[in-house]
DNA sequence: CTTACCATGTAAGGCGTTACATGATTCA
DNA sequence: TGAATCATGTAACGCCTTACATGGTAAG
């Protein structure tokens, strides 16, 4: 395991929390790590093959009649593996907001083409911020629980909700600005 | 010009403001797309030379004595091209964070691992905010000036603010509840 | 019986970074 | 004169997505 992917730990962390096939991981993904780290099939499958020829997980089959379905469990050999990466400091934390890039350059267009913009992005903040509170719901609950992992869960949770509710203030305000600079030229 | 990139638009956009060369490039966006949109030489002085062969923009020699310098000046073909793009909705907006993604599996090592991850990221966050507190200061006095770019640019720099203030909300309420957890068990 | 979801996987290619390589110029 | 900064560029490769391909199963 020379050159491990972030998409390795990514994977190992989720599998430590309970035996998965890809597709489950793929439903965990979307429900818990979308919002700071995105995964697609086309990297969950053969990230699978690898750790597996790498010792890290293991495969069972776990067929039912004529469907396949592999269920993978991490070995201790991948539970080491995961805690070593854990501990060190983590690398970048990026961004890539093509709202942003847009409006950065908004001058181009004129404050009508900007605030178009980002009532997108606004639109799309609430919908996320409506899926995700019902999750931290659930775990507010949960994490005074007796599986310790559910405080983790709530934290990036939590860090979430933050997020998008400065994004919701932030437009607000962006928004107001524009129509004041758009309304002088009037 | 078949397949645009991000990275185009990005380019063609900063020299739609004022002719530069690829160096120049660099720092600006250092100064101002990084928070949301980074880029490296690798990718600038190739995005060029395709833009270049693609009339978005033109080179001219301005070498000083025995120093090769390329200022680049935008296109009437090139600032279309670029304005065109503005006014479809933007694509995607992602995060890449891997302290949450530490964090997410935090359980793994334990509440004091956890804390130092933020701490970590804590220190960036206010470092980060230190260099745009200025820049945000200097472009709410050229807001209201001739140049009506500022006022996008100051909104993009808000838009930090707001994240990066956040963040550490955030992080003061992360490490406060690991604490808590921590020392129940003691 | 058909729609939605379950389930696995691959091929092609997009999009970018890191590290290297090279040298001029400015400033203390 | 040495360090920092200016300035350009390439090669190798990391890392992931999109789109495709295929079919089983459950529920209405």
């Amino acid at each position: 395991m020379a050159n491990a992917k972030k998409m390795d730990y990514a994977i190992l962390g989720l599998l430590c929390h309970q035996p998965m096939t890809g597709y489950d991981i793929k439903k965990w993904i979307d429900k818990s790590l979308r919002l700071f780290w995105g995964i697609s099939y086309g990297s969950i499958y053969p990230t699978l093959s690898t750790l597996t020829a790498n010792g890290m997980i293991s495969a069972s089959d776990v067929s039912t009649n004529e469907r396949t379905k592999i269920a993978y469990t991490v070995t201790d050999k991948g539970r080491a593996y995961l805690q070593k990466w854990l501990e060190v400091p983590a690398g970048k934390n990026e961004m890539r907001y093509e709202t942003l890039l847009k409006l950065f350059f908004g001058d181009e267009l004129g404050p009508e083409s900007s605030i178009r913009q980002i009532e997108v992005f606004e639109k799309k903040v609430r919908a996320e911020l409506e899926l995700l509170r019902p999750i931290a719901e659930r775990l507010t609950t949960l994490s005074k629980s007796a599986d310790s992992a559910h405080l983790y869960h709530y934290l990036t949770c939590q860090f979430g909700l933050e997020l998008y509710e400065g994004d919701l203030r932030w437009c607000a305000e962006a928004k107001k600005l524009l129509k004041e600079g758009f309304e002088q030229k009037l």
